[in-house]
DNA sequence: TTGAAAGCGCTAACAG
DNA sequence: CTGTTAGCGCTTTCAA
């Protein structure tokens, strides 16, 4: 609305006796140019305390040195680690970061859509399912620079997918609990349906058990859905089939938060009648009575490892097809280990 | 690097057969236009797959359509929440958000900055000590929409500014602990210096002193640092020092954490012994052993209600001086109440 | 109700 | 090493 006032490319070639071209080269370090020539622009920059016009550029360039990232909420413990971590590489790169939730869009209002692509974003992360397939297939197919974080690429479409090692770190966490502790009959609380991280935990889960020679039961398997409300419900039906189990395996942190509340609940003690174990490590699991058994997800790292590989197709055109981060197991006392420092 | 294909308003308007003006006319509904020949331009736009060059439209309109967040670091608990606020607002009326954190400048390389300005956005929204006065100032002065979220202006500066009401929520509590559990000596764990809500916390524990006629002790103060590690410095710090005291306010549940990790290192019970609140109600609070009484803030209305202002003094020129949150009591097991269900 | 045309501030050839 | 100039894709007068 207001006209304030602003030093353009002009004002500085003009205190600084040059072309704007030379304006231009000396801001973005392109082409030679005499010190002293740039010192002089230098000094007008700074006197005139000028910051280029970021659409300007973006127009003339064909670059907005920004990135996108698209998610579906913004929600729970995981979020801030992930943003952390995509933010300091957006930014140790130069690039800026633009946020967009898929989530309950508000705007249906409108026929035109300003989504996150190719006109605003010089690359985007996109993660869990917050975009659907079709336009992930166009992204692909104009080649504009895309990233998945945490969900592997739809079929045959060959782009970079940054995650956990989620099979492994499901994998170790249940082998400790039957090699180390001795327990067989173990529950499962499955994660959401179509999230990625689900479908890997459950496979190191059951790949455990068969290495071990237990077999899969399907009756101590129920959905946990990622979050404490389910986690309980999940629970609550699993007593209630009758099936007796030594240990609870949620799929996440959050669902093992409920969980812990419903074997409460039942009159349950963890660990002495039962063991608890998750997935992630939010920071609520180390306060929780009894603290909780997890594998430790590098969320942050994650996030960091998106941005360098979103970066280097951008400016190389390539970059990893796959990167899974390590995962950390993280015994506590929900699983009946011996009471450490905590 | 890759030049992929885009459909630009031109293009739009030769399949439509109409004139770029008109598009952009239909895309922004400004100006009268023929149903009919509004429906043939929507059509080409679907077709088309046509999303507007943003950087194209902030050159020639002059708005960008963005606002800029400007934090320190992304950290903590209070983030997520906020950020969703944030997020949300923006998302409702349809501007882009953009995100830059001041803390741990990568960029320092470089004599030309590109912060959050005049340039790429059309208002921002400052948390707290993200950036120095100096460029506040320039900012007001050049009546750049600025608004202040959990920090006031500079003196002198008329910013619209979004905060809680911290200095009534920390009376309640104070007076709670006071009125209704009988403590009369009452350690308190002050924030960091210079962040805002620090001071008037602790100036809402002064208050409900000095209306209770209790002296007010310095060397019951000590500061927790919104932190877990300094809260439980601060109350080691606080038992050396001898002087008895039966109740400890952390003026951030963050801090609240520590301490309680202080205390019972310390052999004291929380709360038989000794009892224990905080401020925030953030989500480990209520799994803690005991759960902690404290103040609940409204994190995520605030950054929601920082928008709304933002918006506002973007499209009318003004809003509101002060909005400030109200916040509400949490009672919990730590400062001695009876158990409820939690 | 519509179109033509002039920039918005900058980058990137191309000349010199 | 430096300057000139042609756009980038869009909005916005001004005319018709």
């Amino acid at each position: 609305m207001s006209e304030y006032s602003r030093a353009t490319i002009d004002d500085v070639a003009e205190k600084a006796g040059v072309s704007i071209a030379t304006v231009s080269r000396v801001i973005n370090k392109t082409g030679q140019v005499a010190e002293a020539t740039a010192n002089r622009v230098l000094d007008a920059v700074t006197a005139l305390n000028y910051s280029p016009h970021a659409a300007a550029r973006g127009l003339a360039s064909r670059r907005t040195n920004t990135i996108g990232l698209m998610l579906r909420e913004i929600s729970g413990e995981f979020f801030g680690p992930m943003l952390r971590g995509i933010e300091a590489g957006t930014r140790e790169y130069g690039f800026d970061l633009l946020i967009h939730c898929t989530h309950a869009s508000t705007q249906a209002a409108s026929k035109v859509n300003y989504p996150l692509g190719e006109h605003n974003a010089d690359g985007i992360i996109i993660f869990n399912e917050s975009l659907d397939n079709n336009e992930i297939a166009r992204l692909y197919r104009i080649q504009f620079p895309v990233v998945m974080l945490h969900r592997s690429p739809p079929t045959g479409l060959d782009i970079p997918y940054v995650g956990f090692e989620n099979k492994l770190g499901a994998r170790k966490l249940v082998d400790y609990l039957i090699e180390d502790r001795g327990y067989r009959r173990i529950a499962f609380l499955r994660g959401p349906d179509g999230i990625e991280d689900s479908y890997w935990r459950e496979m190191g889960y059951r790949e455990s058990l068969a290495a071990h020679n237990i077999e899969f039961d399907a009756d101590l398997v129920a959905t946990g859905g990622f979050n404490e409300y389910q986690g309980q419900a999940a629970v609550s039906q699993l007593l209630s089939r009758g099936k007796p189990f030594e240990a609870v395996f949620a799929a996440d942190d959050d669902s093992a938060i409920g969980a812990l509340a419903a074997l409460k609940q039942a009159g349950l003690h963890v660990p002495e009648d039962i063991a608890l174990v998750g997935f992630d490590d939010i920071r609520p699991s180390h306060y929780l009575h009894p603290p909780l058994t997890t594998v430790r997800a590098p969320i942050e790292t994650a996030g960091r490892e998106a941005v360098n590989q979103l970066i280097s197709l951008i400016q190389t055109g390539r970059a990893e097809h796959e990167t899974l981060l390590p995962t950390e197991l993280i015994i506590r006392r929900s699983c009946g280990a011996p009471a450490k420092s905590e």
